[in-house]
DNA sequence: TATTGTTATACTCTATAACTATA
DNA sequence: TATAGTTATAGAGTATAACAATA
């Protein structure tokens, strides 16, 4: 629109020291979870990313679940026994191929991840709760947009790493 | 201005599942962190926090250190030794002050941030390549607002928990 | 006695490799 | 022989507690 082109933003960078400080503030946050958990469920990253489609989706196989997070299948077994004990999933023997394991969300883990979420954003919505209006629409939607870009990111380190 | 107040977007909600996602991706992409060092430097998320910090100040004590990065001084302690075993940090004693110990960034350690910053820049760069000039720019501002906002984080989950 | 840092130990989350059971 | 999953083992990154050296 501008004939003269204006002088690019460099969001690489924005978006580099934010995506670290990110990190770096889920990990202390994790230390931390117990804030979260005053029912005694406390999830990780990891176990809410898990519950998360677990209850979304319905019994579904380790296999299936490990290429989903794009973890090993040893790890899955870990992680999976773990919210086991916690009570938060089952597993059963697939009636259909007996090697296989289906997992499912238990009550108590949907009730876990559902609190889990809710109090998510509950503090989101505080951080920026004194963002006008239009701020917060713009910000949710290019977040959103960001989220899916992101999807392709391993490929696009490929593609540099291919290139350098 | 809108005399109608309009439906609130539920930012909380994009900014929830788009920081998981990071966070899930951060993960997996550390696991292929060998992508990001051709020259034998493999630098964690934790790493890169560490030296950025180094670079930019100059020789600073372990507790310094840890108590700017909000952890234990064991984790420190750890997290230093495996920095120094890759050569990107030094560790010399403070003659101020024997018990001390300060930590430095080598050239390499500098090198190494520096390219992996790069790479990571150059990365999300290609992420929004296709945005148009205005949503690159609004999206900087809005993500670095909001990476100043995260710092109140910890208090707002206070906060909440105290409500509850 | 207080402070700086290290060591010992443990837990989470991840991986690889070797293995078992089933297909 | 190939696939589904588990177990054994290891490494990173974190914590707490006990300790040593120095202030």
């Amino acid at each position: 629109m501008d004939p003269a082109t204006p002088e690019p933003v460099n969001v690489g960078e924005s978006i580099e020291s934010t995506l670290a400080l990110i990190q770096r503030w889920s990990t202390r946050a994790e230390n931390r979870r117990s804030l979260h958990d005053a029912e005694g469920a406390a999830l990780s990253s990891t176990d809410s990313w898990l519950l998360e489609r677990l209850v979304a989706s319905k019994p579904i196989r380790m296999s299936r679940l490990a290429e989903w997070l794009e973890v090993d299948k040893s790890t899955m077994t870990t992680e999976v026994k773990r919210l086991e004990s916690a009570g938060l999933v089952t597993r059963t023997p697939d009636p259909a191929d007996r090697r296989a394991v289906l997992v499912s969300a238990t009550e108590a883990g949907a009730v876990a991840i559902d609190r889990h979420r809710r109090i998510a954003q509950d503090v989101y919505n505080t951080l920026v709760g004194k963002w006008n209006e239009e701020d917060r629409a713009d910000f949710a939607r290019l977040l959103t947009r960001f989220s899916d870009e992101l999807s392709w990111v391993t490929d696009a380190v490929w593609r540099h790493n291919e290139s350098v």
